[in-house]
DNA sequence: CCGCTGTCCTGCCAGC
DNA sequence: TGCTGGCAGGACAGCG
């Protein structure tokens, strides 16, 4: 369930199980998911030490003693189970369909990672190229960091003829957007999803108010959907996605949830209280 | 360069 | 019940 908070939230979660233990045996169970995985990915992982665990965008990056990086993406389905060092025998034996790699820490402890689609990404990034890596340098700014405004988010979607929630899914606008928090912070920001990106800025470039208006909503749906994870929730927090024909939640607000298709992708909003 | 479509892969669900 | 088609939270190649 990756988009930035998901991520974020398997960050966390991996934390105290990676850091600054040993990997004693790695499992590679298949040659790749959607690529294949570097030369000798096993071997290279084999005896590191992970040193920190950081995220960019919808990227996990893990420092390891070797000098290299474990650059982690989840694509549409892949998750990590830990199996800790004191779960009994048959937890550690079972083995699920799509688990492609298995981490042996030196406490004992199991790290899975499984994904029934394969559209993930692990990957082993020497430490002096990371700013050259491709996927990660062109990400455009992360949203949670006091940098991102609405002068940032204009100047990424000045002269963008697309419409504005097709420009929130491309990283390079804003990283870690996808297509439930996109139609989360439209619908907080009561801006439509039709609406042309580039008119977030004036033919000069500088943010308008919807720019400035959209950029706190972009926060703030991300800042609450982290901390709802981290309390475990599991019903489905969401206000319009994926809540076609509902009434929408807005107080006062007579509207219907609409679903559209946008790019190829299902859009959720209200065309009563989103101009 | 820009923006749109198709594609990678499997699982699930609605509808027949 | 079983089959089929469509859709899914991502990203990129290839096209006009």
């Amino acid at each position: 369930m990756p988009e930035l908070p998901e991520v974020e939230t398997v960050r966390r979660e991996l934390l105290p199980a990676l850091a600054g233990v040993r990997i004693a045996h790695v499992d590679v169970r298949r040659a790749g998911l959607r690529r294949p995985f570097p030369r000798h990915f096993a071997d290279r992982l084999t005896g590191a030490t992970p040193t920190a665990l950081t995220r960019r965008g919808k990227f996990i990056q893990v420092a390891l003693s070797t000098d290299e990086t474990l650059v982690i993406h989840l694509g549409m389905s892949g998750a990590f189970r830990i199996v800790t060092p004191d779960a009994p025998d048959e937890d550690r034996e079972l083995r699920y369909t799509h688990d492609h790699v298995v981490l042996t820490m030196a406490d004992g402890a199991l790290v899975v990672y499984n994904d029934p689609r394969r559209f993930g990404v692990l990957d082993l990034v020497k430490a002096g190229g990371l700013a050259r890596y491709a996927p990660l340098s062109t990400l455009g700014p992360e949203p949670l960091d006091a940098g991102f405004d609405g002068a940032a988010l204009a100047a990424a979607c000045a002269g963008k003829r697309t419409p504005i929630k097709v420009a929130l899914l491309d990283q390079r606008v804003v990283a870690g957007v996808g297509n439930i928090y996109a139609s989360e912070a439209l619908h907080h920001a009561r801006i439509s999803p039709r609406r042309r990106a580039g008119a977030l800025a004036t033919p000069r470039g500088a943010p308008r108010e919807a720019a400035h208006v959209l950029a706190g909503s972009i926060k703030h749906v991300l800042a609450l959907a982290i901390a709802r994870h981290e309390r475990a929730y599991r019903r489905s927090p969401f206000l319009v996605y994926e809540r076609e024909g509902a009434a929408c939640p807005r107080r006062r607000c007579e509207g219907v949830i609409r679903r559209i298709t946008q790019a190829g992708r299902s859009t959720y909003y209200c065309p009563v209280c989103q101009r």
